[in-house]
DNA sequence: TCTCTGACCGTCCGATCGGTCAGTGTTGTT
DNA sequence: AACAACACTGACCGATCGGACGGTCAGAGA
């Protein structure tokens, strides 16, 4: 959506919140000086501390939102309704959108997984992650209700495999520039969407030759 | 005079290199002082600046040394010969275990890479990542070359879905313990390798013909 | 009018930051 | 023995860190 911003409420702990999400997705926790949040929100320093009882605290208000966010988003990208390729597609062009749009609050939530594993946000995080993941599995469980999912396939590797292509896009965005075979994907996502889409239904592997053992057989 | 496998010389800066590998790693840059560097290392501050011009000289040195030894390992997985499907699997199977065998150094690498987008490796890291780059596109091209990649697949897709899929494994392994669809995958990286591999040379969706709706359409 | 509340600010604190410097061993060479 | 080269240390620097504290001020309720 738009600006995501209340009537008029501009006022006090707003901005500080604002602009804690800005240093910290650019910097990371440590990075980041209470100061500089200060700074940037045209406050002094012990008014942050005024509105948040710590650094820390302002931290996980911040991921919490970023967080919850996050999951309203994915919520609305599931709305899509179509065939499984239909649905995987607006999944893949949603996520990417999703990241593309809010890079600051993509940037801290993926910051926080992938470094700390949970460890700084273990006291909020066990629920809101869940309800995250359940919502991104859903495109995939259905698929396997329906019989749209390759047989013995699990749908959770499906979900690695889709959400991964899309985090690590957003992630390595800015390196993906400098490398020739992968600048116009960089550009324009809505191509990458639509090569990781027809790879991830159909495969990599040439499925019209003879030498290509299938896969997908169970053990 | 070798620096990659002295015999004996635990000595000076190779005591400090370590300790921040570790603490890099596991902290950050900025999650790090010199301080407790040099306490792991069992030295002096003064000593650490005695051996590198500056805390960001140490960390670029770390981060070098890392990224080489990441390349060789590549390298090393490359070797494989049989079909592309026997080929794939070493190679999932081979960067997992690079990655679970060597977690600081790549836990450093991918640090750096995601959050900065080579912005403060930006004096050393282009020919690096560029040649990294080369040898994990390598499998890829070859694939093409013998016809053995899907028609009209970008070779450059297919190693953005197979690595990340990889890296993002890593980098949320301990997030995925504590998801029952997961802990087995977490617990056994090969399962999962399995798992990956299938899914990527044959796709996610159901390819017999007997589908529950109407068939598939293309767009 | 008086009082109370909460947003906000300026100042100060002990600790720690990255980094410097003078000086002290411990070598090997002559 | 004299010397240079090098590894290493402790004391120290200015700056900045997260946070505490006391005070100002506008507005709401009595």
């Amino acid at each position: 959506m738009l600006e995501s911003s209340p009537p008029q409420t501009a006022t006090g702990g707003r901005l500080i919140l604002q602009a804690a999400l800005d240093l910290f997705a650019a910097n990371g926790y440590e990075g980041v000086s209470v100061n500089s949040i200060a700074e940037r929100a045209g406050v002094c320093k012990s008014n942050v501390f005024h509105h948040f009882a710590s650094k820390e605290a302002l931290y996980l208000e911040v991921l919490r939102t970023a967080s919850l966010e996050w999951g309203d988003d994915i919520t609305e990208v599931n709305h899509v309704e179509g065939s499984f390729s239909d649905r995987l597609r607006a999944f893949i062009g949603g996520v990417l959108q999703r990241l593309l749009q809010r890079p600051l609050q993509s940037r801290l939530m993926l910051r926080e997984i992938l470094d700390n594993g949970a460890l700084r946000a273990e006291q909020m995080s066990d629920d809101v992650y869940q309800r995250n993941f359940e919502m991104e599995m859903a495109i995939f469980r259905r698929a396997q209700a329906d019989g749209e999912l390759r047989r013995g396939l699990d749908p959770a590797v499906a979900w690695m495999l889709t959400m991964s292509a899309c985090l690590n896009f957003f992630q390595i965005r800015d390196l993906l520039r400098h490398i020739p075979s992968f600048n116009h994907y960089a550009e324009d996502p809505e191509i990458y969407a639509d090569q990781v889409c027809a790879g991830l239904l159909g495969g990599i592997a040439d499925s019209s030759g003879s030498d290509s053992r299938d896969a997908g057989e169970m053990s």
